[in-house]
DNA sequence: CATCATTATTTCGCGCTTCGAAAAAAATAA
DNA sequence: TTATTTTTTTCGAAGCGCGAAATAATGATG
């Protein structure tokens, strides 16, 4: 509770300030904070300058970053990115490397990542850090257990152990996590009100991914992490997808299909395998500029979406939505569409009070959720056990 | 936990027992145990012929029946029940009244739900017990806290405070819950290891609605209990539902939309107010008698159900599935149809391997769940705060 | 029928965690 | 200087759960 209220509150609470986030009495945290700093997990800031009241000045804690470090490894269409952590969650190094993952062989694209973790690991910006965990974000989905990536759009092998391969390697425990899950852990380390309890994030990209918040907590469904938002059906029977089936939101919303709509493609087209962005952007300025089969595009992208939130909402109730990714920056064209597809179904009784936001960068908030997801591991599971694994630790 | 793994192991556990249940040790399962004894909660159980091995015998413990008592009601269409249950789950009393809920007016709803409680409460049944809890299930949604009917298709009339209303008249606290969480949470209840962590429990009945456990718990929305799953869209503008909207998985897997595809009417026909069981039953018996129009809208509410199954089914992933009501006895002419939906879903990509169980009596189901909601909340909110708040209640 | 073996339950003291109250520390205000 | 204020630490005490040993209650055995 005390490392985990020092990590959440960005600034340097003092020990009084903790009795209060925590509840425990001044007693409890002056003996544990006490335990900490001799583990060198926290340490006192010197930040003096808090404007001077009379009585006693409060000691700001922070989180050592020397303690330990993680590494994040971020996979998604064409692109790998890899960057190290320190404890109190500074960058140390990073590193993106384009790759054509479709047409990648299943042993070449498990290479890649291992050779990317292996040059992490031994650059000299982690020459005074122990790497306790890896967290590695993947577009598709994963098992609940974050051990294997079962299924992604970016390749056609499946089923790959990147947990088992990376520790094998390695010998650091790995964590394999869906990037919209990634993205909500990240919006809900904003600390702002928006994302507290309940909020979903929404990638739009060339695919359509979705992480949900609910009650404070990701929700993460029964078999795998990364419920597949995209693939709901919005026509029984409709327009091709990425995927093989039929009718997924994706295929109306993604990239992709807005590219073939607006084309003037037939929907059972074959998706193209990646749009770049400026493509996008160009799509958007002439959808924009006047009616056409552009701004049509964009129109069923929001009805789709809408629809497929409605028949959501309708099981979960009604959350803040944000949406991310290069498709976020055309929300004005989706928006109307989405409202009117919301207000038409049962989860959109109260459509107008529901608010979207929108967030164009998705890399940077991916990697941003999985360094948290791997710190608050090392957080509760290995330091806050208490002395005796923490002490295992210092001695290695 | 002591409470709590005496009520769940449907047998009288002995002390030993429990320790293995809870985990806890054997000095601190006999200091709770005696403690709970004294307080009236626990009593040991005179049942001795257990298979005599060596050693000293087990002696059971089993919940005290006389501890306290709960009042269950159940509201749905045309019906309104409500029994009296004591603290080890047996039923004390009972009551049925056939009402017609769609034309009542608010407030003689209101009345003839507080007069049966009161008729309920004053009953000499009820004695010799202290009711401390009353659960009341309707059928459409409740608020998160439990304490207001929002919406309801039995009724044109929404927002009742039923939990208020009933407090203020009684000054017993008031649960107001969605009927068919009842159902979820009385299958988990059954013990069996296929309702352990996830399952959906279903309702197939004049409406269609939905109970979802995940890991172990009641899923609940963020703002009312009883997720539409009813309501999500199944085809957009399409059939006409009960609820004024179009298109819902309701107004093609509803009774009165078999009955009305059934009967050849047009998709937009007003949907029949309420119809009988043993017509949905005949219906059901000429669609198994051969092709023709009963047999087209039982397959048309297997696609329904299933297209919207898949779609759930991508964002939580797949689980168990029961379906209960007079509509889950004619599965049968359901199963084909929505097995070959759901296949074709991201949700269903194990389709083959999704099982599904069929419970025809709703009303039972939610009785009982009724039942163990309100006694568990009495085991965990009161019992279990120690011998402050139960020595309190013993004195009153 | 006394004794042994076996299993269930209780008793007893210990260690851990947290707490409240009081003391100590470190600053400003007078 | 001294008083005041605020933060932090120190010091028993209470509560909870545990392990080890003691006690209880039975069937098996000679």
């Amino acid at each position: 509770m005390v490392i985990s209220a020092v990590r959440r509150s960005g600034q340097e609470p003092s020990r009084t300030e903790i009795t209060a986030i925590t509840g425990l009495s001044h007693s409890t945290i002056s003996a544990i904070s006490s335990d900490l700093i001799a583990e060198g997990i926290l340490r006192e800031g010197r930040s003096e300058p808090t404007a001077s009241k009379r009585g006693r000045p409060q000691v700001g804690l922070q989180l050592d970053p020397g303690a330990a470090a993680v590494l994040t490894v971020v996979l998604s269409l064409n692109l790998l990115t890899a960057a190290a952590i320190d404890y109190a969650g500074n960058i140390l190094a990073e590193e993106t490397r384009r790759l054509d993952t479709l047409s990648l062989p299943r042993e070449a694209l498990i290479r890649e990542c291992v050779d990317m973790v292996r040059r992490r690991l031994d650059d000299r910006s982690l020459a005074e850090h122990r790497v306790l965990r890896i967290a590695f974000a993947v577009q598709g989905t994963a098992d609940s257990q974050a051990r294997t990536m079962l299924w992604t759009p970016i390749t056609p092998h499946g089923d790959i152990p990147f947990a088992d391969i990376l520790e094998k390697a390695f010998g650091i425990p790995v964590i394999v996590e869906n990037d919209c899950n990634m993205m909500a852990v990240a919006l809900r380390w904003r600390g702002t009100d928006r994302y507290r309890d309940d909020f979903i994030a929404v990638l739009l990209s060339h695919g359509i991914g979705m992480g949900i918040v609910l009650n404070g907590e990701l929700f993460i469904g029964t078999q795998s992490s990364g419920g597949e938002f995209g693939h709901m059906i919005h026509k029984p029977k409709g327009a091709r997808c990425r995927c093989g089936r039929h009718g997924c939101v994706e295929a109306y919303a993604g990239n992709y299909a807005i590219w073939r709509n607006a084309h003037g493609l037939d929907e059972n087209t074959e998706p193209a395998a990646d749009i770049p962005d400026d493509e996008m952007l160009s799509l958007a300025g002439k959808a924009r500029a006047g009616a056409g089969p552009e701004r049509d595009a964009y129109e069923q992208a929001g009805s789709a979406l809408g629809y497929s939130l409605g028949s959501l909402f309708s099981v979960i109730d009604p959350a803040p939505v944000t949406f991310v990714g290069i498709g976020a920056t055309a929300f004005d064209l989706i928006e109307p569409a989405l409202r009117r597809a919301i207000a038409e179904t049962a989860g959109g009784q109260y459509s107008d009070s529901i608010v979207f936001a929108t967030e164009p960068k998705e890399q940077i908030l991916i990697r941003e959720g999985c360094a948290m997801r791997a710190l608050t591991f090392i957080d509760q599971e290995i330091f806050a056990l208490g002395s005796p694994a923490a002490l295992a630790l210092q001695e290695s």
